[in-house]
DNA sequence: TGTAATTGGTATATTATTGGTGCAAATCGA
DNA sequence: TCGATTTGCACCAATAATATACCAATTACA
C-alpha cells in the first residue's frame, strides 16, 4: 500500500504502524498486542527494532509494557474522526446530504412501513401547522428527515445520517436558516415534504428520489442566499 | 480480529473477547455467562486462565463473580459505540455504498484534479495486471474507491467512506469475495473502473454516476451469489 | 426436606511465554 | 571512512498459563 510495503521497516515505521492501528480502533484499550517476537516477524523486523518502537510507544503514552506479560494499549481510539466532522464546511454538508437522501428515499420504497408512514406524516401536519413558527418547523423538519431514515430499516444509514446531524457548524447553519426562513420557503418546503411522503406511499421510488433532489436544490439555494447576505 | 486470531488465548484477550461481547449486547443485563469450566473450553484456555479474564472483568465493573452461582452481566449495552457500525449487514453496507458512490462520481467531475485521476489510472492498471491475483486485485480496488472518494475533495465524505471502510464484518465480507471472484469478473469490474474513470476525465457526471451503479450492482449479484452457495 | 450436582474459591507444582539486557556482527547513510 | 541503526543471538527474571485436586456456596430435584 505504501511506498514502503516491502522495504525495511525502521522502528519509527513501526511505531508509526502500530500507533495508527491503534488510532484506527484495530487495537482497543485493554488489548493486548503480540508478544515482541511475534511482531518482529510480522513487521519482517528484529525483535529490538520492534522493542524500540514499543518503547517509544510507550514514551508517547499509548501503550504500556509490562515485564513477563506483555505490552497492553492504553490510549482510546482516535477522536480526530470527531474533528473532522465537526470541521465539515455547510456545503460538504449539503453535497453528502446530496448524495444520501434521494437514495434514502428510495429505500424508503423498499423497506418502508404504514407506522413509519403514518409517523411522517404526523410531522408534515406539524410542519404545515407551524408556517409562522420557523423554530418549530425547524425541529419538525429536522424530525422528518430522521423518521425517513429510519423507515429505511437500515441501521448503518441511520447512524451515518445521526453523525451529520451532530456537525457543531450545522448548529449555525440552522440558526441561519431560521433567519431566512419566510412563509413562502416553509410552505414550499411542505409541498416537497409531502409530495415526497406521497411517492413513497405510491411506491414510486425514482420520483420520490427526484422530489428529494429539488428540495435539496431548494434548500441550498436559501443557504447560499442566506450566505451571501 | 487481532492478530492473535487462531494463537492461544490470554487471560486479557478472554477478557476483552467477553467485554466486547457485553458492550454489543450479545449478553445483556443479568444474564449470567457460562461456567467457568465451559468458558475453559469454549475458548480453549484452562480455567485459572478464564478465572483470571472473569476477575479483571469484575474489576472493572463488568461482572459480578457469585460463589456457587455464577458470574452475571453488570452493565448496561454499550450506546455510544460505533456498535451500529459494527453490527452493519453486508446488504445495509451494499445500500450504503449505493446511495453514496455514484454522487461521489458526479461531485468527482466537479472537485477533481488531473493528479487524483492519475492515481486511479495508475491504480486501474495494477488492477489489470492482477486479474489472476484476487487478493492484490481487491487490495487495488480499495485503494480505487479510496481515491475517487479523495477526489471529491470532501472531507465529510472521505470520513464517513473511511468508517464504513473498517466495518469489522467487512472483513469476513470481503473473504467472500475473494472466494468468488473468478477472472471473468475481474476483467468486467477492471472495464467498470475504466468507463467510470473515463466518464469522470471527459466530465460527464451523470454518466459516470450511472455506471458506477452498474458496477455496484455487478458487485451486489456477486455477494448475493455468493452467500447464496 | 435432604441429597446430589453444579458453581465459584483456593492452593500448588510445573511448564511456557514474555519482557529485560547485553553484546558482537552486519548494514546503511552521510 | 565514520557513526548510527539494525540485526541476531544468548541468557535472565518476571509473569502467565496449565493441570490437578479439594473446599465451600448455591442450586436443582427427587
Amino acid at each position: 500500500m505504501n511506498a514502503l510495503s516491502d522495504q525495511k521497516l525502521g522502528a519509527a515505521d513501526i511505531a508509526a504502524l502500530v500507533r495508527r492501528e491503534i488510532s484506527k480502533g484495530n487495537l482497543q484499550l485493554h488489548d493486548r498486542l503480540p508478544s515482541e517476537r511475534v511482531l518482529a516477524e510480522t513487521y519482517g523486523a528484529a525483535r529490538g527494532t520492534v522493542r524500540k518502537a514499543l518503547l517509544q510507544l510507550e514514551a508517547e503514552g499509548f501503550v504500556e509494557i509490562r515485564a513477563g506479560s506483555g505490552t497492553y494499549v492504553v490510549h482510546k481510539p482516535d477522536e480526530t474522526a470527531a474533528s473532522a466532522i465537526e470541521n465539515a464546511t455547510p456545503l460538504e454538508l449539503m453535497d453528502t446530504r446530496f448524495a444520501l437522501e434521494p437514495h434514502i428515499c428510495r429505500l424508503a420504497v423498499l423497506h418502508g412501513r404504514r407506522a413509519d408512514f403514518d409517523a411522517m406524516e404526523a410531522l408534515c401536519l406539524r410542519m404545515e401547522t407551524s408556517v409562522d413558527d420557523p423554530m418549530g418547523f425547524s425541529e419538525a423538519d429536522t424530525a422528518f428527515h430522521r423518521a425517513l431514515v429510519d423507515s429505511t430499516r437500515n441501521g448503518l444509514l441511520i447512524w451515518i445520517l445521526d453523525q451529520i446531524g451532530n456537525v457543531r457548524g450545522q448548529d449555525d447553519w440552522t440558526r441561519m436558516r431560521h433567519l431566512t426562513l419566510d412563509q413562502a420557503t416553509i410552505s414550499l418546503y411542505n409541498a416537497q415534504h409531502r409530495q415526497i411522503l406521497n411517492a413513497i406511499r405510491t411506491r414510486e421510488p425514482e420520483r420520490a428520489a427526484n422530489i428529494m433532489k429539488e428540495h435539496l436544490e431548494t434548500a441550498r439555494l436559501s443557504l447560499t442566499r442566506a450566505s451571501a447576505t
